[in-house]
DNA sequence: TAAAAATGCAACCATATGGTTGCATAATGT
DNA sequence: ACATTATGCAACCATATGGTTGCATTTTTA
């Protein structure tokens, strides 16, 4: 995963509109932008730019179907990121193990 | 943790600035700010309004040493972005889980 | 065929953000 | 003491961002 693929992620979850929209996709069912746009104290273009901006980072993907367009969150995008801080925490703890030993001899 | 930390951390983490100094403090020494500064081809300032950002969003400690500040990971926010994430995936998993069992009936 | 519903697109606006430069200050080395 | 080093603070600037409104388009429903 690149450098900027994690940033674009990040980014796209660090709003606290955008996160909203995820947390209720992560309960499973791909709503429509209509449903998503309500309860989200902002008009439906509103939403529908922050939705883009989850698009554009592939942490959720769109499905038209008839007139409508239906929101699903991308799973993967959420492993990776955790994978990647998984990473950054290894180093860390690696680091410190590292120390550790140096201390104690 | 608040939604509002969770917000705070991700958006920290969502700039490629902020991200290499994230990454390069994740090797676990202390560096301070000008050998911050140096590689991130950015002024100074530039790098300490970063490194201000990431104190803010509680991704990193402050440590004055003299006239020099070491500035440290702070490993905790780390896990808690992980953690959060986690908490979504598990969400998601769950309700794939119920659907699968819904289309066995 | 019309009306309504769900969405798309574009212009616009206020504020946040990421960066700069200039100068002041505290600690260190000679 | 004095020059140097590491930092802090504030003003400033260009652009990105988050939001709005208005209008056009497509699909469903009556």
């Amino acid at each position: 995963m690149s450098q900027l693929a994690v940033v674009q992620l990040f980014k796209a979850l660090g709003d606290p509109v955008r996160l909203q929209i995820v947390q209720r996709l992560s309960h499973g069912a791909a709503l429509c932008m209509g449903e998503l746009s309500k309860d989200l104290g902002i008009s439906r273009q509103g939403a529908r730019k922050q939705i883009q901006a989850l698009v554009s980072a592939n942490v959720v993907q769109l499905h038209p179907v008839g007139r409508e367009v239906k929101v699903q969150l991308d799973a993967a995008a959420l492993a990776q990121g955790r994978a990647f801080i998984a990473s950054l925490e290894a180093q860390w703890d690696q680091r410190l193990q590292a120390l550790k030993q140096f201390t104690e001899q």
